[in-house]
DNA sequence: AAATCAGATTAAAATCATTCTAAACTGCTT
DNA sequence: AAGCAGTTTAGAATGATTTTAATCTGATTT
């Protein structure tokens, strides 16, 4: 049951180029493709590997360094949130709301925990500081 | 006001061969090192490369690989915890006890902060799962 | 104290994710 | 259609970590 997936001008594809353009960026093919992949209705979990597949499964190709620059790219402009993870590969997420992870030690699998599920009051921060980000990883072994 | 290195046996030493035995180690010459640089009174926080630098300061030598191979085998036995950290070397901490960390983003610097300094309620974990570590990283930025 | 052997250490090569480089290309504006 | 800044590209470079295969060493046995 995959999608077919259209890289001619669409709808889709228009709404991509001027998420893209809202975002700052300028909607090239490659960027366009990628946003295709992330911005769907659903949220994921990617890194550069997990998204290099997603592009051959399309029968496009990218360079890698391509790959790199727009993951950081959508991460500056607010579209991606990196997110804390196990393994050695950066890992971004689609859902750029505060919220937390479980992560499946033995698959690398992360799943959101929503804010709202989480009752924490935070220590006293050093003099001097502020709070940029709170990251909470509560990693699962299955019984 | 550097303290003086002793490679020599000495009750230091002694301390350290006998903390590594009784982790199930065998006390090589290069893990009582390893161990008299780690598990002082204070702890601390290390990467492969933040060691290798104290250990030349001592004026010894280690392959890169018994670094890495040493900072694996202390974590599994316990005496290491691994860290979540910001850049991409792997970080250890010898505070084996539960607990949460500052991440200072501007050094990389790590502060723990007591277990006892957070009150939290985790969300309901997946069926199937038990949680195996919780890790909070609140990372900070200068005001 | 010498022999033994599993386990440890080693230098160097290999790997893997990521970044850099410098040249070629492409959206946009004129 | 031309021009240009910003993008993409392949391939080289980087840096942390792991692997390899040979050598060494701590503990045990003789």
């Amino acid at each position: 049951m995959d999608t077919l997936i259209q890289t001619s001008s669409t709808s889709h594809n228009r709404d991509m180029a001027s998420l893209l353009r809202q975002a700052g960026l300028r909607p090239t093919r490659q960027r366009i493709l990628l946003a295709g992949l992330l911005f769907g209705p659903e949220k994921c979990h990617v890194n550069a590997d997990s998204l290099a597949q997603k592009i051959a499964q399309t029968g496009e190709h990218m360079a890698t360094a391509t790959i790199y620059n727009c993951l950081h790219q959508f991460e500056t402009a607010g579209l991606l949130q990196r997110v804390p993870s196990g393994d050695d590969a950066i890992m971004f997420d689609t859902n750029v709301t505060q919220h937390h992870h479980f992560l499946i030690e033995e698959t690398g699998e992360l799943i959101d925990i929503p804010l709202s599920d989480l009752k924490a009051e935070l220590p006293q921060v050093p003099d001097g500081y502020e709070i940029e980000t709170v990251d909470l990883v509560v990693k699962l072994k299955k019984i």
